[in-house]
RNA sequence: GCACCCGUAGUGAAAUGGAUAUCACAACAGUCUUCGGAACUGUCGUUGGGGGUUCGAAUCCCUCCGGGUGCACCA
């Protein structure tokens, strides 16, 4: 349509001899002054010397003398010089028949047979799924499935740290409380007793020379691995850790196609720096560094291998981005998700990798987050509001897993009066809880922090996810009721008002797109929450499902459709459907 | 100190350089309640300060103030 629009009026400017400039379409913001809107009159105006309001008037007469379009109700001038166009009963009836007919409504090309591949979550064994993996899990999948939409090769990339100070942490905390009593209770517990012990001995290292000592001498251990002993609990470690996250992401809905060790990629990473060393990289004090401020004021220098002749992250990173490459031959471009803290190193480091290989330069980029704050209460005012740094090196912190469970028996809780079988409840609790957590995350633009009250992320009162889950399932016991009373949707009689309804839903492509080309996941949720509340207005003041009324069939189309795009808009954000909650 | 990110009602957010800055929570006042009340309607209230660019600025530029992050061998 937007087309359409574009044409008719390059095609008034031609009749009037008026040079075509660079004027946009857009919906306006507000509903009441149309569907679509343009600014032309107001770009041109100067460049003739008119008022823009006469131009306007002039433009919009030779466009109602020119349009034919049954889809265009009505043009008008409006505000300082805006045309608006009004779109007609018939274009909204029949947008309502396409969502229904179009297997993929919502789908776009802009990404059509592009290789991409997203690196999120990232979390490392023998630590604990904090928070920010839950961050960045949330924002990377939903990515990963917008792109999808976009008709890309997506394909999701775990990076995971499997060496390090943190495994001897583990370790050391692990001998002095003994191995958990009972091996065979499930992975999350056994795993949880690991995050714990690396948090205790995180804090021995920190605060006990002994024991900082003890752990750095263990770390060699692990490191040479000659030790029997050592490997058994390594792998068991590695294992059980590991096995857990799988369940974290089963919970989440995501699934990857490739995981990435830090052990695998190091001596890579670390060849990568020593062949370059002269083109790329110095030496400096011993150290092997990159002093990328030489090509830009506003990088700095980082130390890419250590005077210990140890590669530092920054080196790993190479022979990760490379390694991706390898096993993704052809990729157009390489998306990781991480916090807003490491956007500085990461500039560096794609900074060295360009120069290496320039042909990977604009294949790569980072997309950050903020940090997760946790609200306790709702009512809290700003002096109770607890920030809380996520981070696993310190005790006491809330971890994301925890998160997911607490909320989820929360869920539980409120759905104790449901007689279903238990089954259904915990699948449906589970959905309910990670929709409340993921809205959260995904309503902000990522690069934001966010606030997430436990309370008011469930109590389905408004701006939630369980919010919009809620919107679906009435629309489906709508359904559902259409058909025990054998009302077909059908689009000949409709009502003579346009709901808001209608005036959203043939929208969802575009949102779709712009989320696409912007890596932005929070335009679907805005759009979701605007259309959820349009919907249940509709419901609150319309009987759909009634015999007495031509109309009714057309009204249960438009539930079909709304239904539709719901489910969809969802699935894009990372969030389950459920028929009934 | 240098660099980057951020600053929108009491709170949390949205807005492609566009119109009277949108939505939710909270507060206050109502509705209806036989398709799911986990609902709907209304009221209240906002662009950190100052310049500039533009027909038009929350948005772009400058500056000041406030907050966050990063700046050499941790990841």
């Amino acid at each position: 349509m937007e087309e359409e629009i574009k044409k008719l009026i390059k095609d008034a400017l031609g009749n009037l001899a008026i040079e075509v400039g660079n004027f946009t379409i857009e919906h306006p913001e507000d509903l009441k002054n149309g569907d679509y809107s343009t600014n032309v009159a107001l770009v041109i105006a100067k460049s003739v010397e008119r008022n823009p309001q006469e131009l306007a008037e002039k433009i919009v007469a030779e466009i109602i003398r020119l349009n034919i379009d049954k889809n265009i109700e009505k043009v008008e001038v409006a505000g300082a010089g805006f045309i608006n166009f009004y779109l007609s009963r018939k274009f909204f009836s029949g947008s309502v028949e396409e969502i229904l007919n179009i297997k993929d409504f919502g789908t776009n090309k802009i990404f059509a047979s592009k290789k991409i591949m997203v690196e999120y979550t990232d979390p490392n064994p023998f630590k604990p799924f904090h928070i920010g993996h839950l961050m960045t899990n949330a924002i990377g999948e939903s990515i990963a499935r917008i792109l999808e939409y976009s008709d890309a090769d997506v394909s999701r990339a775990n990076y995971q740290g499997d060496v390090g100070l943190h495994v001897a942490k583990a370790f050391y905390s692990m001998r002095k409380r003994g191995m958990p009593k009972d091996m065979d209770a499930p992975v999350s517990v056994l795993a949880q007793y690991i995050g714990e012990s690396y948090a205790k001995g995180n804090e021995a290292y920190e605060n006990d020379i002994k024991a900082k000592k003890e752990i750095e001498v263990l770390n060699k251990k692990i490191y040479d691995k000659n030790d029997e002993e050592i490997n058994k609990v390594y792998n068991w470690g590695f294992k059980v850790t590991m096995e857990a996250f799988e369940d974290l992401y089963r919970i989440l809905g995501t699934k990857f196609d490739f995981y990435f060790l830090e052990s695998e990629v190091s001596l890579f990473g670390e060849q990568i720096v020593k062949d370059n060393i002269g083109r790329v990289f110095e030496k400096s004090d011993g150290a092997v560094v990159f002093k990328a401020e030489k090509h830009n004021p506003k990088l700095h220098t980082r130390v890419f291998i250590t005077s210990e002749g140890l590669p530092t992250y920054e080196a790993k990173e190479l022979g990760l981005t490379e390694e991706k490459f390898k096993v993704k031959p052809d990729m157009d471009l390489s998306l990781v998700v991480t916090a807003n803290e490491q956007a500085d190193y990461m500039k560096v480091v794609d900074k060295a990798l360009s120069l290496i290989h320039p042909e990977y330069e604009n294949k790569m980029l980072h997309i950050t987050h903020g940090m997760m704050r946790l609200l306790a209460r709702s009512r809290a005012t700003a002096e109770e509001l607890t920030s809380i740094k996520m981070s696993s090196r310190k005790g006491n912190v809330i971890t994301g897993e925890k998160l997911i469970r607490d909320t989820i028996a929360l869920i539980v809780e409120k759905m104790k009066d449901r007689s279903w079988n238990q089954e259904e409840k915990n699948k449906v609790a589970e959905n309910v809880g990670v929709a409340a957590i993921k809205y959260s995350i995904l309503r902000s633009k990522a690069g934001n922090d966010i606030v997430y009250n436990v309370e008011e992320s469930i109590s389905v009162e408004g701006d939630s996810g369980p919010y919009l889950q809620y919107s679906f399932a009435r629309a489906n016991s709508v359904i559902e009721k259409a058909q025990k009373e054998n009302i077909l949707p059908d689009f000949e009689k409709v009502p003579d008002e346009v709901s808001e309804v209608e005036k959203l839903l043939y929208r969802f492509p575009e949102v779709v797109s712009r989320s696409a080309s912007l890596y932005e996941p929070h335009h679907i949720a805005t759009y979701l929450i605007e259309l959820a509340r349009a919907f249940n207005n509709f419901y609150g003041h319309t009987l759909i499902v009634d015999k007495k009324d031509i109309t009714s069939s057309y009204k249960i189309a438009l539930t079909y459709a709304f239904s539709f795009v719901m489910k969809t808009g969802l699935h894009l954000l990372g969030i389950e459907a459920p028929k009934r909650m």
